[in-house]
DNA sequence: TCTGGGGTCCTAGGACCC
DNA sequence: TCTGGGGTCCTAGGACCC
């Protein structure tokens, strides 16, 4: 028997799941029927959609483009925020209805997820009808529509679940390929972003049938390695399994948009503390160490630069990650206005096995991972706005 | 009031070793 | 003596996903 695998995917699933928030907590309004999207907040410079109604979409409004070019396409839009909080409540609702009827589950990201329904199949049998049912009970008990994508691989699956929206269920099998997927514009294929769309069509090949069907040694000088996969995408060739247990994280960032250009050093690295300690926090609360750290600072011109460094001890320390960043950030800036600072650890660890290098003050380093443990504990107990290093604080407060 | 944040993976190029 | 070449590690930058 074939391979049958489904894509569970929310429908516009931020401002979904805010509308049934509003609802909650006594809005009249639901906001999926009107022209709204969830946004960040534009006076701190982070005005972007992060998702739209269904009319929203219809006023060609998209994700990630600003608030501004969003409003110009809809003069009556509404823009409500996110809440991640009551993402992450729904986000689990979702996946612990979907267990109740398979173990086979690897979660893709907050809003989807693929299934191996194959060794349910026995169990459940018809795989569309099945998908009609889940569909019905997730809008039912839950609240929200999905979208559901029926294949005998992930690629297609999600594939399927990306046709026509709201609240459907599609099918994607291999002897469908040629009729749904071949038509589609290249771009629409997974994996498949803007630059290497553009270069694609600059090759004449505009449609994924000419993707499947052009020649592997004409694209190689192209895109290298990427190429046999790319055809095999496009042919609707995927072999990649379901993955239930969650691979562990390889690095964790945080970077933030500053509300306005900083070109001032010790304004910079109070950002940086700030930032070390969340990740710090972060770090050892999943008990790992970091092997690489890495400072990244967009300018006002939108260009990116990073600098890393791999440690000689991995670590989970805040006052090392800070120095660390502190020292990256000094190599690296030339006083150009910043518009986005951020740290990045790489190369996470369990490996606890701290070795002391030759000249280390192993006196100071015993008192951080001390007082990080302290801090944590006390984090975990008040909420994590009750305890901050006196650095962290605001100077006019300082103790 | 113009352009987020958190991830993974790939590539190119330099350093270094044998 | 007009100066190889393979392998590995590391860093910077970029593409892609949600």
């Amino acid at each position: 028997m074939d391979r049958i695998v489904m894509h569970i995917d929310v429908n516009n699933a931020f401002l979904s799941w805010t509308a049934l928030d509003l609802l909650e907590k006594g809005y009249k309004k639901d906001i999926r029927n009107v022209c709204a999207v969830i946004g960040g907040d534009e006076k701190s410079r982070h005005g972007i959609v992060l998702a739209k109604s269904t009319p929203a979409k219809k006023y060609g409004i998209v994700t990630a483009e600003t608030l501004y070019q969003a409003r110009k396409k809809c003069p009556n839009l509404e823009i409500y925020p996110s809440n991640y909080p009551y993402y992450q409540k729904k986000s689990k609702e979702l996946f612990e209805l979907i267990s109740k009827y398979t173990p086979d589950i690897e979660q893709f990201s907050i809003d989807e997820c693929f299934i191996e329904y194959t060794y349910v199949y026995n169990l459940y049998g018809d795989p569309i009808k099945f998908a009609y049912k889940i569909k019905e009970e997730i809008k039912n008990t839950l609240g929200f529509t999905v979208n559901i994508g029926i294949a005998n691989n992930k690629l297609c699956a999600k594939m399927a679940s990306d046709f026509e929206k709201p609240d459907k269920v599609h099918t994607l099998f291999s002897n469908e390929i040629e009729e749904k997927m071949y038509p589609l514009d290249v771009g629409d294929l997974l994996w498949i972003g803007k630059k290497s769309k553009e270069k694609l069509n600059e090759l004449g090949i505009r449609t994924i049938k000419d993707l499947a069907e052009s020649d592997y040694t004409n694209l190689y000088y192209y895109f290298k390695n990427q190429t046999k996969i790319m055809i095999e995408h496009a042919k609707g060739i995927d072999n990649e399994p379901v993955v239930v247990q969650r691979e562990e994280a390889k690095g964790m960032s945080k970077t933030t948009t500053l509300d306005r250009d900083v070109n001032n050093r010790s304004e910079l690295y109070d950002y940086l503390n700030s930032i070390s300690n969340d990740l710090g926090v972060s770090l050892r609360s999943i008990n790992k160490y970091a092997s690489t750290v890495a400072v990244i600072l967009k300018d006002q011109y939108f260009k990116t630069k990073t600098h890393q460094i791999k440690l000689s001890n991995p670590t989970n320390i805040t006052s090392v990650i800070f120095d660390t960043s502190k020292k990256l950030l000094d190599e690296t800036w030339q006083g150009e206005a910043i518009r986005l600072i951020g740290i990045r650890l790489d190369g996470l660890t369990s490996v606890g096995m701290y070795q002391y290098s030759l000249f280390e003050d192993v006196k100071t380093k015993e008192k951080d991972t001390e007082l990080d443990s302290v801090m944590d504990k006390l984090k975990g107990k008040y909420g994590s706005k009750i305890i901050n290093k006196a650095s962290l604080l605001p100077k006019n407060k300082k103790m």
